[in-house]
DNA sequence: TTAGGGTTAG
């Protein structure tokens, strides 16, 4: 550029409005989306200024309009400037790359990336630095490797940007111990650097090296900052426990909302869900993510009428603005309680929206549909379906097999590849289960075969989950627990409750002795597995093993979930807890179930009292077997519903071996077809006679 | 260069 050019006063002044614009909408871009659109008009007038002056030709001054609209959500306008910039240099390409990763566009930056390879464009340090984000949100590994190498080759030196870029990817691509040999290696580290590992260690599920790296990073003297509480946050030992709120009191973020909503975040998590609500509520100006975590927090915690009243609260009250992460929480909450009609209601919202070409929220309807109406809505809406991801491709399948309809859940699996849709992990753990449920044995090691060999799927610990399920279940403990000791993965919690589900299924108890000590070892941070252990102790009649594991569930901190069923009558729903007595309707259903029992018992109904895992007399059993959250919906289906209709029942955690006896009698004696969804499956009585064929 | 909410599995 010629300074002495006439043109190079109004160039000047030009430069000066873009740097005006450009740091207004710098700071603008943590206000709200209103106020951007109000600051964009300095922009757009510099950017005309600059086309009448005749300067579009300028590189320098159409990078600086790049960067700026890309800075302000604008980055359709950085991608038409870049395309007409005849001169394109490397930052006309990096800023070109850095608009469409700050705006998460990551697959279009890849895809710029890869058109300057082919264009034989070489990138500088800054470009990689820009991109290596992009490959790490994509999980792009042979693209993200070899731009490492690349960046190797050329030996450019250390670089804390590029090297605290490929800390953050490999954290992303689970490659823990590649990012850690990236950051041992760096010689200059700064707080992102040790964010960047903290970070990954915490959300691949590495509580304790998190930590680790924390205190070490406090030893060379670097107190931390808002980026390091968050990770810290999601550290799972914490969630259950002490110290998250006096880490993040002494760090001083306690006030700053997003450290707020991820601290709802891990007291959801650790079914803390009134702790969640204490800060919920502390929130003056509450935004779509805080609303929408609660509605998780209330369905997670198994109360439906606060997830809806919530809900209502959120549409009317407050007029949140619905988007897909909302709406999926809500049809997720649905499939969950089996709420039918308000599942409908949010298919209405999803066209209202017009969000039914999203494939995610396509996922959440399916399962919805297949878990409150039948596989006969969930395979309407999945045939309506524009496009269709493997995932919508995984719910049907899984779908198919929570029915036990194992064939047809393989069938869909083939004619998925058929089409030539790879299958991924979550498809052979959806089919795998199918078998499982099924009792589809020989097909089910069939298909866990070929996942090598035809898939090119290594099988991880759910998939070794489900075939130890499979083997197990089907009184194969032997094979199974060989299985587990030959596969090339530590074995986990997951595998060791498999194991001792079998065993409690087989009465193994001399094999559920040796697994429970294991099991024992690994300290799970799961009430449900805590409850299975001292279960299969109680079945072995070492009650003082099983009241230890008990009591560590309570110095864990940890809660047990109470048993709830959940009914739908005429969009009602209504909502049974176990041994509650203050049900409102107890009363009426304690009489007519007093002689449902009676009828049951002189059909040849005997109480099982062995499902009562506790150490009291008969009489306690029986009257705990009474009290079972499915024997109270039962009684109140019968009692409210029309003889001869269909009585639909939603359990939140494993039916009972007495709950399933008493059912297929139910069926039997009042000629009533009962659908009790369990938290595994469907269990469908009908004429004395489960679908489940007693496997389950 | 790092950060909060979501679907399919047990």
């Amino acid at each position: 550029m010629n300074l002495l050019s006439p043109a190079s006063n109004s160039w000047r002044q030009n430069v000066l409005k873009i740097r005006l614009a450009y740091y207004s909408t710098e700071k603008m871009s943590h206000t709200s989306i209103l106020q951007k659109i109000r600051d964009t008009r300095p922009l757009h007038q510099a950017h005309a200024h600059i086309i009448v002056s005749n300067l579009s030709e300028n590189v320098f001054l159409c990078n600086r309009l790049m960067n700026a609209y890309a800075s302000c959500g604008l980055v359709s306008i950085s991608q038409i400037i870049f395309s007409q910039i005849s001169d394109k240099n490397l930052v006309s390409w990096t800023i070109l790359l850095s608009g469409l990763t700050k705006n998460d566009r990551f697959f279009e930056a890849a895809e710029v990336f890869n058109e300057m390879m082919v264009l034989k464009i070489r990138p500088n340090e800054r470009t990689i630095a820009t991109v290596l984000p992009a490959f790490g949100k994509l999980g792009r590994v042979l693209l993200g490797k070899s731009v490492h190498c690349y960046w190797r080759r050329r030996n450019f030196g250390g670089n804390v940007f590029v090297e605290t870029g490929l800390v953050d990817m490999y954290s992303k691509f689970g490659c823990m111990r590649i990012a850690r040999n990236v950051f041992d290696n760096m010689t200059v580290r700064n707080v992102v650097s040790w964010n960047a590992i903290i970070s990954g260690y915490s959300s691949n599920g590495y509580g304790g090296e998190a930590l680790q790296m924390f205190n070490w990073m406090r030893r060379n003297g670097l107190p931390g900052d808002i980026f390091t509480a968050m990770s810290l946050i999601s550290v799972e030992d914490f969630r259950v426990g002490v110290g998250i709120h006096s880490l993040v009191v002494r760090s001083g973020y306690e006030n700053d909302p997003l450290i707020r909503t991820a601290l709802m975040g891990s007291y959801i998590n650790g079914n803390f869900v009134d702790d969640a609500y204490r800060i919920f509520e502390e929130i003056g100006k509450k935004d779509l993510v805080a609303w929408t975590l609660m509605l998780r927090g209330f369905s997670k915690s198994g109360n439906w009428r606060r997830t809806l009243e919530h809900f209502e609260k959120m549409m009317g009250e407050e007029k949140i603005a619905l988007d897909y992460v909302s709406l999926i929480t809500m049809l997720s909450a649905c499939s969950c309680f089996g709420a039918l009609e308000q599942g409908r209601r949010m298919h209405g919202l999803v066209l209202k929206i017009g969000l039914q070409d999203d494939l995610f929220v396509g996922s959440a309807v399916i399962d919805m549909y297949a878990n409150c109406a039948g596989m006969m809505d969930a395979k309407r809406y999945f045939g309506g379906m524009v496009e269709k991801d493997v995932a919508c491709w995984n719910t049907l399948i899984s779908g198919y097999g929570m029915i036990g309809c194992g064939n047809e859940a393989i069938d869909t699996f083939l004619k998925m590849d058929g089409l030539g849709l790879s299958p991924d992990e979550s498809t052979l753990v959806s089919v795998l289960c199918a078998c499982s449920h099924a009792g589809l044995v020989e097909q089910g090691l069939r298909i866990f075969d070929q996942m090598t060999k035809v898939w090119n799927l290594i099988p991880n610990l759910k998939h070794y989950a489900c075939v130890v399920d499979l083997l197990g279940r089907s009184g194969r403990i032997n094979d199974a627990y060989s299985l587990t000791k030959s596969m090339h993965l530590q074995p986990g919690v997951e595998i060791y409750s498999s194991l001792l589900t079998a065993c409690k299924i087989h009465k193994n108890f001399e094999l559920g002795d040796e697994i429970a000590q294991k099991f024992v070892e690994l300290k799970p941070n799961d009430a449900g597995h805590y409850i299975l252990l001292s279960n299969v102790y109680a079945l072995a009649g070492n009650w003082d093993c099983a009241r230890m594991s008990r009591v560590s569930l309570k110095s864990n901190n940890l809660k047990k979930n109470p048993g709830l069923s959940y009914m739908e009558i005429n969009g009602e729903m209504f909502t049974f807890m176990a041994s509650q007595t203050d049900h409102p309707h107890y009363l009426e259903i304690r009489d007519f179930l007093q002689g449902l029992i009676l009828k049951i018992k002189a059909a040849g109904y005997e109480p099982d009292t062995d499902s009562v895992l506790l150490d009291v007399s008969d009489d306690v059993k029986r009257d705990i077997l009474f009290h079972h959250s499915e024997k109270l919906a039962i009684a109140f289906g019968l009692m409210r519903t029309k003889p001869g209709s269909v009585v639909r029942i939603t359990k939140n955690l494993r039916i009972c071996d007495d709950c399933h006896l008493a059912s297929k009698f139910v069926s039997k004696v009042y000629a009533r077809v009962l659908i009790i969804k369990d938290a595994n499956r469907f269990h469908v009585f009908r004429d004395g006679i489960c679908s489940c064929r007693d496997w389950w």
